[in-house]
RNA sequence: GGUGGGGUUGCAGAGCGGUCAAAUGCAGUAGACUGUAAAUCUACCGGUUGUACCUUCGAUGGUCCGAAUCCAUCCCCCACCA
């Protein structure tokens, strides 16, 4: 199976500009790509990742990413997929978005050695003059061509700036740039970024009066089909993020663990690449569909927070609600057959700090607890989950919201609070 | 610039002087059932050590015993015309 064809067998393909041309420069030579990402945020979520596995798919097979931030672009906005404007974000937060994102990619993608770039805009439209680029790049695109445009099509009802407009000049701009001085030669994105795309390689080839040939691709949006929701976000309507300073590993563990049976074979296919197509299938098809999400987890969550941590989620995941195949009956190639469940501890179960001096005298109010330990944002909200008894302490239900836990009720330094089934947080006394 | 229509609690979208912390749908959370899944049913869904008080309906002032609702000014959006 060559790239291409891997691409396309874990599900990575939706559009392309030219099937038989990609699949023949993916097997013949190596590839400078790029991907672009927005610096709206300062920090990726798994909505994130698609684009990124696939960065990492072809890097493996030696090709080389570049990983474009968008400085100058995410100052504009993209209009697509978007009923309004996007808010203005300074300079200075793009900037330090810009970094922060960049230190995330190099966890997925690898740096040394020229495997890969990491490029923004920023640098190179600092430098543009309007004039010339409007001379230069503006003669090449047709508004006629714009307009027809899905993205922009949408917005023309509500409304949209001619900043937003001129969005996907700066884009193409972008492929152009780096089609000059990187020889970069396929872009890849999600499957909204069809149009922007497009223009960036018309323009390459315009440029040249047709005599360079680029392509682009598109990733197919990951939607649930029992739902119809886009996936990426949830957890409680927040996004999944990668730091763990936002998401903890534990939590980051869960999500890839709560993931729909509908959805397990895609989200093996395409965000555990170490394991095979085949292997993605028969894992889905032993019969044992909570094996293959306990793997799924595994594998996803070494990736973004290393093996060590990967492990310590799941062995303590296990142990609150227990092992889907401790017996090992399941082949996989996962390094998941080398942990020892027998050693299963609840270490990693998201822990908070509290001072022991709030729990003197009178105690501190359990709704407090929750807040503090954050897993609900006001008390009125931790006394109706109280009140609706979903809440308990080291197992025992609580079911009075005015109570208050004091010293001589925790036994060591510790304790565990849980509100519902899948929500702990350890609270350690200092 | 003119004319008309708007800005409501995460989104969509009612309300158009008191009965409004504001209908309804979606999203979300919890409980039951399950497989840490889905579907279904039930409850909750601004804040507050608790049923009364506080802060909300673009902003600021005003009318009124009382305003999301009326008036004025301002800001922003949309449509049509210029």
């Amino acid at each position: 199976m060559n790239v291409y064809q891997e691409l396309k067998a874990r599900g990575f393909i939706y559009q392309e500009t030219d099937s038989s041309a990609i699949e023949k420069k993916l097997t013949e030579e190596k590839v400078v790509f790029y991907c672009g990402f927005d610096p709206t945020g300062n920090c990726l979520h798994i909505g994130h990742l698609l684009p990124v596995m696939a960065m990492r798919l072809l890097q493996r097979a030696g090709h080389i990413p570049v990983a474009l931030v968008g400085g100058a672009t995410g100052q504009i906005g993209d209009p697509s997929g978007r009923n309004t404007a996007r808010n203005m974000l300074t300079k200075e937060t793009v900037a330090e978005n810009v970094k922060s994102i960049q230190a995330q990619l190099s966890r997925f993608i690898r740096l040394e050695d020229g495997a890969a770039y990491f490029a923004n805009n920023n640098d190179w439209f600092a430098e543009v003059k309007l004039l010339d680029f409007l001379r230069d790049i503006g003669s090449k695109f047709s508004v006629n061509r714009m307009l027809a445009q899905k993205s922009v099509e949408n917005r023309l009802e509500n409304g949209l700036s001619f900043l937003e407009f001129s969005y996907s000049l700066l884009q193409g701009y972008d492929f152009y740039y780096l089609n000059k001085t990187l020889n970069c030669t396929l872009e890849i994105g999600g499957q909204d970024q069809w149009g922007n795309m497009v223009a960036g390689t018309e323009l390459v080839r315009r440029m040249y009066n047709e005599e360079r040939e680029v392509h682009c691709l598109t990733i197919p949006l990951l939607i649930n089909p029992a739902t119809g929701q886009k996936f990426g976000k949830s957890i409680g309507g927040a996004s999944v993020w990668l730091d763990s300073n936002r998401t903890s590993v534990f939590d980051y563990y869960q999500f890839w663990r709560n993931c729909d049976d509908s959805m397990i074979e895609d989200l093996l296919k395409k965000f555990v690449l170490d394991i095979p197509v085949e292997e993605a299938e028969s894992l889905v098809r032993s019969g044992n569909i909570n094996r293959a999400k306990e793997i799924l987890a595994y594998e996803a969550t070494k990736l973004a927070h290393g093996e060590k941590a990967a492990a310590d989620a799941y062995l303590a995941a296990g142990c609150k609600f227990g092992f889907a195949d401790p017996d090992k009956k399941i082949q996989t190639t996962s390094s998941i057959m080398q942990l020892n469940e027998a050693a299963a501890k609840e270490d990693s179960i998201p822990s908070c700090e509290i001072p022991a001096e709030n729990f003197e005298g009178d105690g501190m109010w359990i709704p407090k607890i929750m807040v503090e330990a954050g897993l609900c944002k006001s008390s009125s909200d931790a006394r109706r989950l109280i009140q609706g008894g979903a809440v308990s302490i080291d197992d025992v239900k609580i079911t009075d919201p005015t109570r208050n836990i004091k010293l001589n009720e925790i036994h060591g330094d510790s304790f565990t609070i849980r509100s519902g089934k899948k929500n702990f947080r350890k609270i350690r006394l200092k």
